[in-house]
RNA sequence: GCAGGGGUCGCCGAGCAUGGUCAAAGGCGUAGGCUUCAGGAGCCUAUCCUGUAGAGGUUCGUGGGUUCGAAUCCCACCCCCUGCACCA
């Protein structure tokens, strides 16, 4: 075993003896409950877990330092699908889904046999997960946890359902869903063989009249081009039926049909026929009551939507290429008896005044991109071009009927219901793209009636869905306005479905509640669950009215207690934990979940808890990259959690990761950097060790100020960062920069230690803690102090401390070498002496006095050289004054503002007295001979008359 | 398409809400030096261009604009990432 390994371990079983991360109320301290949601379990824990909760972790351990009784729960989601179709693919032997669980999760040969089984497999990877997040030393109270499937969990989501139910948030309804035929349940993304993403798509069908008995429900998704019909098309060699579809007489084709019979239509096949038997009739536009011819198209496709497609030229490139066929070609029509003159003389008609175009935009774009038929792959490009154009900026023209002078985008809706409602139009759903399930069979869209629905489309539960995020902080800022605009956008939400694990519709039968909506309001599960597994508690004993007393206070408890058998005195304990935990003070994910579950979320706790009980605050971060590229076991850069400990340690894994970013960026794992973070971390081990196990000597000079003020600038930065989840903000200043300014001092002050160095050096650890805790715990212990550091107090910003002077003094230092070296660069040259020559005091009054104005307000040279004239100390010094007053100006823009009004307190530094006490550093540096003059001294060494240069905070200076 | 977030000096990334203190933090990488020397690590210096004196020049996706002054404000455009529903 490795020695970090060891060191790790060894932290983690101390924690554990000690319960130190279990928490339980007390009234003494303030609380702090964080949360993270609870990863699903078909497969082990990877970085991008471990990235979002180190996030969490951070926090937690931040908070429980500064005093805070912080409880960090975890649980397991079970719920759902995917565990379910992941098991199958074993029982199958799908033998590249195997190798992937061998190899990339690292599943023992022994256990994959069991895979089987798909709650063992959950079992194992929940197993395989608990040991995971300890051995990266999150902070997490054990006790807590649990599964979704666990009885007792189902008690609380039955609850839930119940009270959403009868509070009305739960509707009924109808739904549109990819379905498999074979399997006979929707085919979600993660079934399907082909075509992810795909979704249903509602097409408006236009029933034209064929004759008095039977229409042509014409498909089409811009039901406002009705008015711009020319005639319609029909493939001629595809099969259509006369069926009987909700006691209408609708021709459509074969497969349409079929597709109707699982959109709720009661269908009666009456007879089978070829296309071409249609070409050449007529039919009657409902809405113009024109009429006009059927025209052969062997470009429509039977299998998408009706297979009726009306055309309409002068918007449609297709429909104009198509025409123009027909026309050039009177032959083919001549096969069909139809007369060709008849097809000559059908023009485009013109519907749609855009910006850009004539008339007849489609034949102008066709001809402008040159398209030479209905197969130049140029045709779909030109579609699109128009369509959104149109769309966008397109006015119906005078035509249009009532809508004429509309834009399509006002008239589309109205449009729609309208026609609707006149019983014009029906409508039917089809897929963009084809569909197949896992078990190869192409899908189709069902509507599924009886659906149960979350109404997150009424506005009441929006309205209060928006309180919620306006007192709560969201870290960062700019995620806000994304919730308030996905509380605007989320309608209707299927939470219930037929197959997958999850708790049963407490009134549904056959369904169960889906694997969004069974995760919205469990963290007030986690502050009871100890109790309910500590007293093991059965499902049966938790009652609706149990929960309902817990969380909101409703019935007595004698009752609730008799009625249910659990004990008074527990159940008074289980409201009491309730109400001292919640609400939760933080949730943290990636950016994925604000779109549904984060949303979710926020809607339940408002529909079913008061608002002291809603979330304070959310936090949302960036997905995680490996090495640039998104995360995918399938390109074989997957990283378990379990892996990335083994290979960096769990401080390197913590910190590679909270480096990477902040905010809404996605981090980026890089090999690499996360070797380097490792051996960094074995530097700062022995760095850190000597400092704080060699003798102290207790000193007070300007240097151990100065440590002792950059440390309060530090710790300052480091709480507030945390404060606002600024992750990587906060590790970089705890790690780089503080660690930067230990090693100035140590430079400075040369080889001895002293007291406040060992000081500086334990808040560091501190600083530290929340980040790398295993390294810090180790370091801790070697310090002499008791106790994990872990739970030491977080180091107090102590405004008293903050030494503006020793910081000016260090400030004239490193401006002075500054300075040099960009000389010495300039000179090309190696130095053998430097001389520097500190200002003469006349030159100090005249500094402070422009420092003065610049900061109370505008500086006027002629008036300061009046001021200065007027002075008796300056009055021998004006040409010198005269030189120096732009000098001072231009250097004291470059200052801060705070440096400023700093230097204003301080009046004068010893510049002398600083310099002659660095002395030896200098020369070391630049392995130099140094001097130090004053400017007035007249026995100083000055042969290029360097010395008048001086200023204060900028000595004069000589090499050679 | 709609919505949200972005494009900064080799790379990763701060800065942008409150314009000047910005040639622009920090980390990584690279180069030189020191130390150690089995390997590694550590420490220092440099790292846009120019410069024999602490300076000057040109930069912050592209093109305009506002201003004495813009990485930061306004407008247009280009490119990248994320989400878009029964799926965790």
């Amino acid at each position: 075993m490795s020695q970090t390994k060891e060191m790790e371990q060894k932290w983690i079983a101390k924690w554990e003896n000690a319960h130190l991360f279990e928490a339980d109320p007390d009234s003494k301290r303030e609380k702090k409950l964080v949360t993270f949601p609870y990863p699903y379990m078909n497969g082990p824990l990877h970085v991008g877990h471990t990235f979002t909760a180190s996030r969490v972790d951070a926090y937690a351990r931040f908070k429980r330092m500064q005093g805070y009784n912080v409880l960090w729960p975890w649980g397991w989601h079970w719920t759902g699908q995917p565990l379910l179709g992941a098991s199958q693919r074993v029982a199958r032997g799908d033998q590249a889904y195997i190798r992937v669980l061998r190899e990339v999760d690292g599943v023992p040969e022994e256990e994959l046999n069991k895979f089987v089984d798909p709650l063992y497999m959950a079992q194992y990877y929940t197993s395989e997960g608990r040991l995971a997040a300890k051995s990266v030393g999150f902070s997490v109270d054990w006790r807590r946890d649990f599964t979704t499937v666990l009885p007792t969990y189902q008690k609380f989501i039955e609850w839930q359902y119940k009270n959403l139910k009868e509070k009305g948030f739960v509707t009924r309804g109808t739904h549109p869903v990819v379905w498999c035929p074979k399997d006979q349940s929707p085919t979600g993304d993660h079934d399907r063989q082909s075509g992810e993403g795909v979704t249903p798509e509602e097409y408006t069908l236009i029933k034209y009249r064929l004759d008095d008995q039977s229409v042509l429900p014409a498909a089409t998704f811009r039901p406002e081009t009705v008015y711009g019909l020319t005639n319609i098309w029909i493939n001629p060699d595809a099969t259509y039926v006369e069926a009987i579809v909700n006691g209408e007489n609708w021709v459509i084709s074969q497969e349409a049909a079929e597709k109707l019979k699982e959109q709720e239509r009661k269908i009666e096949v009456k007879r089978n026929f070829k296309g071409k038997e249609l070409i050449g009739k007529t039919f009657e536009n409902p809405v113009t009551k024109l009429k006009f011819p059927i025209l052969p198209g062997w470009f429509v496709d039977p299998k998408t939507a009706t297979g009726v497609v009306y055309s309409v030229p002068a918007h449609a490139p297709y429909d104009w290429l198509a025409l123009r066929d027909l026309q050039q070609k009177p032959e083919t029509l001549s096969q069909f008896g139809i007369d060709s003159e008849m097809v000559k003389a059908i023009q485009p008609i013109s519907i749609i005044t855009v910006e850009g175009f004539g008339d007849h935009p489609a034949v102008e774009i066709v001809d402008k991109m040159k398209i030479k038929d209905q197969n130049d792959p140029a045709a779909d490009q030109a579609t699109k071009e128009l369509y959104k154009k149109e769309f966008h900026s397109g006015i119906l023209k005078a035509n249009c009927g009532q809508y004429a002078g509309k834009t399509i985008r006002e008239a589309k809706d109205l449009l729609i219901s309208d026609f609707r409602k006149s019983g014009l139009t029906d409508s039917m759903y089809d897929l963009s793209e084809p569909v197949f399930c896992r078990c190869m069979t192409q899908c189709i869209v069902k509507i599924l009636s009886d659906q149960w629905f979350l109404n997150y489309s009424d506005p009441k539960w929006k309205e209060l869905a928006k309180q919620v995020v306006d007192q709560m902080n969201i870290y960062p800022d700019s995620a806000k306005p994304w919730f308030n605009t996905v509380i605007d956008w989320l309608r209707e939400w299927a939470c219930a479905r037929t197959t997958g694990f999850g708790t049963p519709l407490p009134w549904g039968k056959g369904w169960i509640i889906e694997t969004l909506s069974d995760s919205t309001l469990y963290m007030a599960f986690y502050t009871i669950n100890k109790h309910i597994k500590q007293n093991s508690i059965k499902p049966e004993s938790l009652t609706p009215e149990v929960f309902d007393y817990i969380f909101l206070g409703k019935g007595n408890q004698n009752q609730v207690s008799a009625d249910s058998g659990i004990h008074s005195d527990l159940l008074e304990e289980m409201r009491k934990e309730f109400l001292y935990w919640y609400p939760f003070d933080l949730r943290n994910s990636a950016k994925e979940l604000v779109p549904n579950h984060l949303s979710f979320c926020i809607f339940h706790h408002a529909a079913l808890f008061p608002p002291e009980l809603w979330p304070r605050a959310i936090g949302v971060n960036g997905m995680l990259m490996v090495e640039g590229q998104g995360m995918h076991k399938s390109k074989g850069n997957f990283i378990t959690l379990k892996g990335a400990v083994e290979k960096y340690g769990a401080d390197a894994t913590r910190c590679a990761l909270l480096l990477g970013a902040e905010g809404m960026d996605d981090p980026d794992w890089r090999a690499e950097n996360v070797t380097d973070l490792k051996t960094k971390f074995e530097a700062l081990m022995g760095f850190a060790g000597n400092i704080i196990s060699s003798d102290q000597i207790a000193e007070n000079t300007a240097l151990e100020r100065w440590l002792t003020s950059r440390m309060q600038c530090r710790i300052k930065e480091v709480t507030s960062s945390l404060d606002e989840l600024k992750t990587r903000t906060a590790l970089q200043t705890a790690l780089f920069e503080t660690w930067n300014d230990l090693r100035w001092y140590i430079q400075r002050k040369g080889n001895c230690n002293t007291k406040a160095l060992v000081e500086a050096v334990k808040d560091w650890l501190k600083m530290l803690a929340p980040f790398a805790p295993f390294l810090c715990e180790e370091l801790w212990s070697r310090t002499g102090e008791d106790g994990f550091i872990s739970v030491a107090n977080w180091p107090l910003f102590d405004d008293s401390k903050v030494d503006a002077a020793s910081e000016e003094q260090e400030n004239l230092i490193t401006d002075i070498m500054a300075d040099t070296n960009n000389i010495l660069k300039a000179m090309k040259i190696t130095p053998t002496r430097i001389c520097y020559y500190t200002p003469a005091s006349w030159k100090w009054d005249l500094y402070l006095k422009i420092l003065e104005k610049t900061l109370t307000g505008e500086v006027k040279i002629n008036e300061l050289m009046k001021e200065f004239a007027a002075n008796k100390d300056l009055k021998p010094h004006m040409k010198e004054v005269a030189n120096m007053v732009p000098r001072v100006i231009k250097a004291l823009t470059k200052v801060s503002g705070i440096r400023k009004s700093n230097m204003q307190k301080i009046r004068i530094i010893n510049e002398q007295f600083i310099l002659e006490e660095s002395l030896l550093f200098l020369k070391n540096r630049f392995n130099a001979e140094i001097d130090v003059y004053s400017e007035d001294d007249a026995d100083r060494f000055d042969p290029k008359r360097r010395a008048s240069m001086a200023m204060p905070y900028q000595p004069a200076i000589y090499v050679e």
